[in-house]
DNA sequence: CCACTGAATCGATGGATGTCAATATAGGCG
DNA sequence: CGCCTATATTGACATCCATCGATTCAGTGG
């Protein structure tokens, strides 16, 4: 039997549907906490609804804060598995994880 | 024509169809937020798949914290506006706000 | 090799946050 | 009223975190 891609298991049933485990709640969280920022959630906003899917960070980086404060808040993301990066040259371009961001709305998904 | 209820006001389009203003994003990130912590995510897990829509406190303050930690993050996820709170006799339920969840399962619908 | 631009890292700092023990509040029941 | 149980509040404390300025790293082009 072949191993499967582990990053690919869709983790949890919509919350009405069951308890979440204690593993399954600390993974969760963290998608969350990485939106639970209001300068990250514009980022990520910004990303997910660019042109093409990707952005590079020169795109987005119009949000109030200073240039490390973007790139923190987009490391956040990326470490939480919300957002990929890319460097193209010069430039750095971050896409968003659409299987991750299914999991997250699945997950609150009331209809289900 | 009739005063429509702000609070049903549905928040934000899908955030693959447009960037999110400022204040959607503050809005948006309190409730990203009050998900982003294991204990707290678990609790509202437990009220979210509960039968009946609603728990006891009692039902669930089985999370590994504190009596008054289980009371400090049910007041997070209520101001939050994920959970309703009401006391009956000795004991106060808690219930999941459903549309305020769908608002948030519509913002992370990529499939819009 | 050097200057320039885009982006990430480092170090410091003030403020937010999760946690608990102690206490208070609320309701039920003798 | 007095005691018991169920929740909430308070106060203290340690840790985390968003933010910035300064610096570093990466790539491009002179």
């Amino acid at each position: 039997m072949p191993v499967l891609a582990p990053e690919v298991v869709p983790c949890c049933p919509p919350l009405t549907s069951a308890e979440l485990s204690e593993a399954d709640a600390a993974r969760m969280a963290t998608m969350f906490k990485a939106l639970g920022d209001p300068v990250r959630l514009r980022l990520f906003s910004k990303v997910a609804s660019h042109p093409g899917g990707e952005a590079c960070v020169c795109d987005i980086q119009d949000v109030g804060v200073s240039q490390p404060t973007v790139s923190h808040h987009l490391k956040k993301l990326r470490e939480a598995g919300l957002l990929a990066s890319e460097r193209r040259g010069t430039w750095v371009y971050y896409r968003v994880e659409p299987s991750v961001l299914a999991g997250l709305a699945r997950l609150l998904d009331l209809n289900r």
